[in-house]
DNA sequence: GTGAAAGCGCTAACAA
DNA sequence: TTGTTAGCGCTTTCAC
């Protein structure tokens, strides 16, 4: 139907191994020929069929990308999309597809990952979101299937991730805080059980520590990343003891935070910090302060390391630390 | 390297063709030898080679999904993602794949199209955002590839696709604060070269005259689709005339004429509605009423008319509909 | 109802 | 430096 590589060679006069060469850019080519290939391929608009190619080479070229399911709430949040951006960038960089899915829950994870790598859909896999005991890293590596996750993993030592600087982001926010006067700062995060809530938790512990203020374990609280949970953590806290600050894990917490203090009145002036940067986060009254991610050099340098160790067989790099920023708005001032 | 069709022959003691014709659900194939072939694929774990498939039949049932550059703002706005997981869910349950690529401009997207259409790596095309006289689809039609669009099209009749009924909702809108005894709307739109502004506006003429309200053109303004554009757009009305309530097409302009309010004090009592329900909306003092446009649906019936046409050639449905919901917050009461 | 065989368009030894 | 040839794993006529 469409123009074939036979085509070009006959018109270059040329065997098809030669157009292969040329194409693959191979360097025992004559200068002539090569040239005169790439011409023809032009007259004819001559694209390689990527079908015929995939089966030939047993490759794809192409990457496999898990999104969470579309009801989970999170899943607006504009990471993901930013995420999604990022891989896209450096794979039209270095010519790989994206094949995505929106996942139901973790055997329908299970059921897509087997699909996309026993009918050699995909030659690698970016996860979105790990798992305590992530069946579907199990089944990655039982498959010997190259992946990387957006966020750390600390249970194999070969895994590929990106993530941020957790530990030292909430260090820096916690800080920040205690510059300003505070000495009473609770802390309400995600399950305690996710690297990510672990990691700034430990960053907060160790800004208290380093200005020699007490750690309290009354002052920290698990929620779930619901507004409505933010409001009953904090709750929870200040039934208990004075605060005078609030660091939290995600905006969303911070919102049910102040969900509080408006419906207290609460006057004394208590400071109080988001993370994730979201949209809401400039457009609330009072703004926040929160910590951008950046969330597109997550996606970026995910696809990176995958396809440089899809490229180059076993890696030395196998993460990368993304920069986060911290955005100090009048929440904290 | 994997297991195959002959595998899979060999051990059920058929030919491939018979297993072919197994997995294709051909009827003239015995039930003795249906069973017993589907009983050595699952002992072998056989999935079929999806690249071969592909090859053999000179279709890839994948959809190549276009989206807006990373650097575009509004691509962070949950509709995108919204789509996303929309033309997952259908693509899924009927067992095709989705590609996509964040495209920087009006060539880069060009040459994506071009590479996906006659590289052969997809079936068909889902475009996210339409140009006036967008070059993309002159290109779609010029290479008699299958199309849907986000967003209707008037140029050309067979073309697929998906939006919402942009004119009702903005006359349900307009009317609801007219029933609040508003009688000074404002309308703030973006460029009306553009249907969807065009339709909205529509919409609230409409509602102006079926009220025997009489529509004044200096009340309209269009705008970017930008905080400062709808802050610049409102003020221009006010300048010239009276206004007790303002109508926008997204929530961000409704924020923009807000900054106004609270800048001037403005003590009258105006009533401001936004479309698109971001989550701003929610979380906004006083809360913003808006339309939710049901976005997944949208991607989900995008796929679905898309792969119709793909699979039964030239469809007599060639849009959807997709409703609307007016949510009714504060900022209307 | 089933099998043999050609072919989808490309790649990659192996020869020359 | 280039051509010949045999696949890659599946589909699909055509024959029986």
């Amino acid at each position: 139907m469409n123009v074939t590589m036979k085509d070009v060679a006959i018109k270059a006069n040329v065997s098809t191994s030669t157009v292969s060469r040329v194409i693959s850019g191979n360097k025992k080519i004559s200068d002539d020929t090569r040239k005169k290939v790439f011409k023809v391929m032009e007259e004819l608009n001559y694209h390689p069929n990527v079908s015929a190619r995939n089966l030939a080479r047993s490759k794809t070229r192409t990457l496999g990308l898990i999104l969470p399911s579309a009801t989970k709430e999170f899943l607006h949040n504009p990471f993901f999309i930013k995420v999604i951006a990022g891989i896209s960038k450096f794979a039209k960089e270095n010519d790989y597809y994206i094949m995505y899915s929106n996942t139901e829950n973790e055997d329908d994870e299970i059921d897509t990952l087997n699909h996309f790598i026993r009918a050699g859909v995909v030659d690698g896999i970016i996860l979105t979101t790990v798992r305590l005991n992530d069946k579907s890293i199990e089944l990655l590596r039982s498959l010997d299937m190259p992946y990387v996750t957006i966020g750390r993993q600390r249970k194999y030592k070969d895994s590929l991730w990106v993530d941020n600087d957790n530990v030292n982001a909430m260090y820096n926010l916690t800080e920040h805080l205690i510059k300003k006067g505070k000495k009473n700062i609770a802390f309400i995060g995600g399950n305690i059980k996710y690297n990510v809530t672990n990691d700034r938790l430990n960053g907060y512990e160790k800004a208290l520590n380093d200005n020699k203020i007490a750690f309290n374990n009354g002052m920290v609280e698990e929620a779930e990343y619901l507004e409505k949970s933010g409001y009953d953590a904090f709750k929870r806290i200040i039934s208990k003891f004075e605060v005078d600050a609030v660091v939290t894990t995600d905006d969303v917490l911070a919102f049910g935070v102040y969900k509080v203090i408006e419906e207290r009145n609460l006057t004394k002036n208590i400071a109080v910090a988001g993370f994730n940067n979201t949209p809401l986060a400039e457009y609330r009254k009072p703004t926040l302060t929160s910590v951008d991610i950046l969330e597109e050099e997550l996606g970026y340098n995910a696809a990176k390391l995958l396809i440089e160790k899809l490229e180059n067989g076993n890696a030395e790099i196998t993460n990368y630390i993304v920069d986060t920023k911290l955005i100090v708005r009048e929440s904290t001032l």
